[in-house]
RNA sequence: CGGGGUAUAGCGCAGUCUGGUAGCGCGCCAGCUUUGGGAGCUGGAUGUCGGGGGUUCGAAUCCCUCUACCCCGACCA
């Protein structure tokens, strides 16, 4: 590709909105322009590494035996409503009417639409098991979205869905695509790491979510220092402590705390450690108010509350005119000692605690040495936190360090949700018709490209994976204004690259060394070669590599080969 | 959706408080000079000052209203 045909477009400033390196540098490159919040064009630069991420997508994922199909973007209601979920998706839906009223979608996912082909295409076990997928633009209306493509509203997916016959059959597969996806983010170069996930409202057995490791990622995860233990944070389980837990000692005394009400306040005041604070949270329950307990030093984790019995699947805080109204306290002095009718869920590490500190549910009062059993019973000990670097690794290895990451790829087993719904059955070897289990597999293939920009960058622009490199190589030349031999070299030597088959790009442009090779290092193209008069003299070409410091000198005559030892 | 903010040329910004014919830098166009790390000089083009309404002799500036976008929170590939 000829750069003078190419349409860059760089630029030398930081656009004013852009936050993160990724979003940055996607702008400056020109690889991206944004249209409306969260919905961009892809440049032809952008688009070309969009492609090579797509490409290796689709290799993996053929070469783990799925079929690659493409289903509508705009999906009926009918099939939403099957599932429920026309309401339960909330406001991500993108809902859309045609000419007749008739309710449509963008599909922000495909489970609908591949179980609704399901279940008229499968009708028996001898079809099972199958995987297809597609790499398609899919719309979710977040409510903020943001960093670029890193978060977009319209985002390019590649989503796979399976079925199975037995759980077993769907086990195997799942790990077939966990195995994919791995190779899939080691191909591409990504420093990654695979982790539990939290398998949310929709059930199922099994889930983990592929993250790219940086420290601009939205997600904690929790992983262990000495065994492969890793979760995200909201579904990494928090032990008690280890060791003995501390004894009894103390009498139960009020004191008095006036304007004292975060537990920072409380401990500064009393001279106490957070450690020796009870917080204690009003909930609203299935039924009444429902108190959460935790130790001061830890947060709560809400994912954790709102899958407890008594909480609803959304977690809602009492507001202060109802603590007020039910304790005639406000919400920073709240205790677990004398509420009457108020179920107690404690956390695992506060249940251990004794001779601690909590409120007494009296304005401008604190307890001291309030202790479970004697003060105040646990209705039920239960995992309510957050877990936090330095606690116990829950498989019993280690401690946890927690880490950033960018959420690229996501397995799940759905199991027969879905099938059940919607009634997706195959008949069995015994003619009996049997409801399919499903699995789904997603991969965010734009979040791909920023992802690997926040891993591989530095302050001249993109250091590019070379399998996600928009072209491997970048001939150009200096002085080819005045001398012909120059002139004559390069293009000579473009045309050997192309036909040894490279995707070599030829910046013809004749800028200004300075401005072209800014721009070079800005596209982030990880091989560079250039031709000038002076090394032509010696029957030299300088090689750079991007992510190195400095030049290299190679006999012109060898260009091909070396550049090919390189690739 | 709640809280905060912004909207002036392709990009980054000043001008708004205190109303008086819209500016700077980068980029863009033309010419000349320059040509190994974002060149110099000369000349030039580009704005419904986010939209609508109002106050005023006069509004980018004051008032009302709408919209878009950004940041902080809950969601997700």
């Amino acid at each position: 590709m000829r750069l003078s045909q190419f349409h860059l477009h760089t630029s030398k400033e930081t656009p004013a909105d852009a936050e993160i390196a990724s979003h940055q540098l996607m702008l400056r490159a020109g690889m991206i322009r944004k249209l409306a919040a969260g919905i961009y064009t892809w440049s032809p630069l952008g688009l070309r590494v969009l492609r090579k991420v797509e490409a290796v997508v689709r290799e993996e994922m053929e070469r783990a035996g799925a079929l690659e199909l493409l289903m509508p973007a705009v999906q009926p209601s009918e099939l939403w409503q099957e599932t429920g979920r026309w309401e339960r998706f909330g406001g991500q839906l993108l809902k859309l009417k045609d000419r007749m009223q008739r309710d449509f979608c963008f599909g922000p996912t495909h489970e609908e639409v591949i179980t609704d082909l399901a279940r008229v295409e499968l009708r028996s076990y001898r079809q099972l098991p199958v995987n297809f997928f597609q790499i398609q633009t899919k719309f979710r209306d977040e409510i903020r979205p943001r960093f670029g493509v890193m978060r977009a509203r319209e985002f390019l997916m590649k989503d796979a869905y399976s079925f199975h016959l037995d759980e077993a059959c769907l086990a195997q597969t799942y790990n077939t695509m966990y195995q994919a996806y791995a190779r899939i983010f080691t191909r591409l170069g990504l420093h990654f790491r695979a982790v539990q996930a939290d398998t949310g409202a929709i059930g199922g057995k099994a889930s983990h979510e592929f993250h790219v490791l940086a420290d601009s990622g939205e997600d904690a995860l929790a992983v262990s220092d000495s065994s492969q233990y890793a979760a995200n944070v909201e579904m990494a389980e928090a032990l008690a402590p280890v060791g003995p837990a501390p004894q009894p000692t103390a009498e139960r005394t009020t004191v008095a705390t006036p304007g004292q009400r975060t537990i920072e306040e409380v401990c500064a005041f009393l001279g106490v450690a957070k450690e020796g604070c009870l917080k204690t949270l009003l909930v609203k329950g299935r039924e009444g108010l429902v108190a959460l307990c935790m130790r001061g030093d830890h947060e709560l984790n809400e994912v954790k509350a709102a899958k407890l019995a008594e909480l609803p699947s959304e977690l809602v805080f009492a507001d202060e005119a109802e603590i007020s109204r039910t304790l005639g306290c406000s919400p920073g002095y709240l205790g677990p000692v004398g509420l009457a009718d108020i179920p107690l869920l404690v956390d695992r590490s506060a249940a251990v605690m004794a001779d601690f500190v909590c409120g007494a549910n009296a304005d401008g009062a604190h307890l001291q040495g309030v202790n479970w059993g004697r003060d105040a019973v646990p209705t039920r000990v239960v995992d309510l936190r957050k877990v936090q670097a330095g606690d116990p690794s829950p498989d019993g290895n280690g401690t946890l360090e927690i880490v950033r990451g960018i959420e690229v790829g996501h397995v799940f087993q759905l199991g027969q949700t879905y099938a059940e719904k919607m009634g997706a059955s195959v008949l069995d070897e015994q003619g009996k018709a049997r409801v399919m289990y499903m699995g789904c597999y997603g991969i965010g293939v734009s979040r791909i490209v920023a992802a690997a920009i926040e891993q591989n960058h530095d302050e001249r622009g993109i250091r590019w994976p070379a399998p996600m490199a928009p072209f491997q190589v970048v001939l150009c030349s200096i002085g080819g204004n005045q001398s012909e031999a120059v002139r004559d070299a390069a293009a000579a030597l473009y045309a050997q690259l192309q036909a040894a088959g490279m995707e070599v790009a030829f910046d013809d442009r004749g800028l200004r060394p300075g401005v072209m090779f800014a721009d070079l290092e800005l596209i982030g193209i990880p091989h560079r070669l250039v031709i000038s008069e002076r090394g032509l003299a010696q029957g030299q070409i300088e090689y750079r590599f991007r992510a190195a410091d400095g030049n290299e000198m190679w006999p012109l005559s060898d260009t091909l080969n070396e550049l090919q030892r390189r690739l």
